[in-house]
DNA sequence: CGTATAATTGACGACGGTCAAGCAAGGTGG
DNA sequence: CCACCTTGCTTGACCGTCGTCAATTATACG
């Protein structure tokens, strides 16, 4: 339970981005009765249809929110990074509509939905950081609606990478420009709704046009203002508070 | 503002789909000082960038949400019809990423965050229940990005309609499998990633499968199961409690 | 009546999917 | 240490869904 406090960095990191959390309100966070587990890749943390009665926290590695279609095709609503806490809303919608999986081992944290509750009638400023950030999400899917709707196949793509590259700083884990991306092609596929062919095809065109570099799970943004251009990404969707957290470091 | 009481009879009749509301508590929303304005068509509320100091209800006529792309093109990512607070959302985030704007001509009700702010901390179970309302737009959001980045055309705008009619139905504004349907093709193709040349012929092929009926702005659903199934959709995402909503009526 | 909006139809082309094969890298077991 | 297998990336050929462009036909409105 020691490394809970670390653990949890993230996360009071990206609830300080609205205002500074009292002491008292960082050692509730801090106490909270969080069991923690490791979880390979690949596999599910809750289901479709379940109905769980705690909160899982992402302490490190990455997850995705997804849906299967009637024909078996993946959707992946969201990716999740150390920080986030994906089934926030699940504290007051029974049942979950989606499934939460890994991409890459994670170490999670669980937290009665009881003891959320408590910390939340308790301080309220909190509840309302919590509350603001499933709305934060809600403007996320927003904002992947219009991709997936609207942009050509390698903007879609660009702009999976801008958003990427933006919330890694939020939460301090951005090199610069650089990051962390383990996501395989077919995963981009299934977020943006292109086959892992074409996401194959489209990189390329972004790597040919100079504006990234990705190998070895490490993307590397070569050119920032021209990516952004090129991927029809505004930050404003993100409500970072700190506009700067979106241009390059 | 006598016929406030009766322009918020929608939203009540949704909130109390979570649990019936106090004599009390039906009060002060009854009592909320409400400023009502008439709203042409295609006119918008508030746009991308406001930074709102009331929310805005729906009480009549039917409105969106949408983003334009970089290329100018319009996505809509959710509709809204009377009971919905379509910003509700700008009482915690400052800035708008969206634009809202009417359909067919709106009764709109606009009450100072100040009073919905007053109403939560007075009321927590009102806050809980309006928390757990964009809960359930977020929930909508999720299922779009699916919608259009996995479906085929003619099973995205199903799916819409399936959307559509269950919706109506917690509103108590549909009859039967017969809803008012005041969407034009461009604007369904807006809210799918469609062409409104390739919206009309998916809408015709559903007529052809004899799953919808469609003209003056009627839509009547001819056969309730073949149209779920053709369309991919559980109902399961819009919370509704009461699953025999979303069933034939 | 003339005009604007919406629905419809046809012809053509492109973006992106499917199928299939080849290649590279990492892990495992004999 | 190397054969083997799995996973992910890459490339090519072909095809279909869907977009674009353009013209025609309602329908409503002033």
């Amino acid at each position: 339970l020691s490394d809970w406090n670390s653990a949890v960095a993230p996360l009071i990191m990206k609830l300080e981005r609205v205002f500074a959390l009292s002491a008292d309100e960082r050692q509730a966070i801090l106490s909270l009765p969080a069991r923690m587990t490791d979880i390979k890749a690949d596999q599910d943390i809750v289901r479709l249809g379940d109905r769980p009665s705690r909160s899982c926290f992402i302490l490190d590695g990455m997850a995705c929110t997804y849906k299967i279609s009637g024909e078996g095709k993946r959707q992946i609503v969201n990716f999740h990074i150390p920080g986030d806490v994906p089934d926030l809303q699940s504290i007051y919608l029974g049942v979950l509509d989606v499934s939460i999986g890994t991409i890459t081992p994670c170490r999670v944290g669980f937290v009665p939905h009881e003891a959320m509750r408590e910390l939340c009638a308790k301080y309220s400023r909190i509840a309302g950081a919590l509350w603001r950030e499933t709305l934060i999400d809600a403007a996320i899917f927003r904002e992947w609606i219009t991709n997936v709707g609207q942009r050509p196949a390698p903007s879609r793509i660009a702009h999976l990478m801008c958003e990427f590259v933006a919330r890694f700083r939020v939460v301090g884990l951005a090199d610069g420009n650089t990051i962390q991306f383990p996501i395989t092609q077919s995963e981009i596929g299934d977020a943006t709704g292109l086959s892992n062919v074409h996401v194959n095809r489209s990189i390329q065109a972004l790597r040919k046009q100079g504006l990234i570099s990705l190998q070895d799970s490490t993307l590397m943004v070569l050119d920032w203002e021209r990516l952004c251009e090129f991927a029809d990404f505004d930050p404003i969707y993100l409500h970072l508070r700190d506009e700067t957290l979106a241009v390059a470091g």
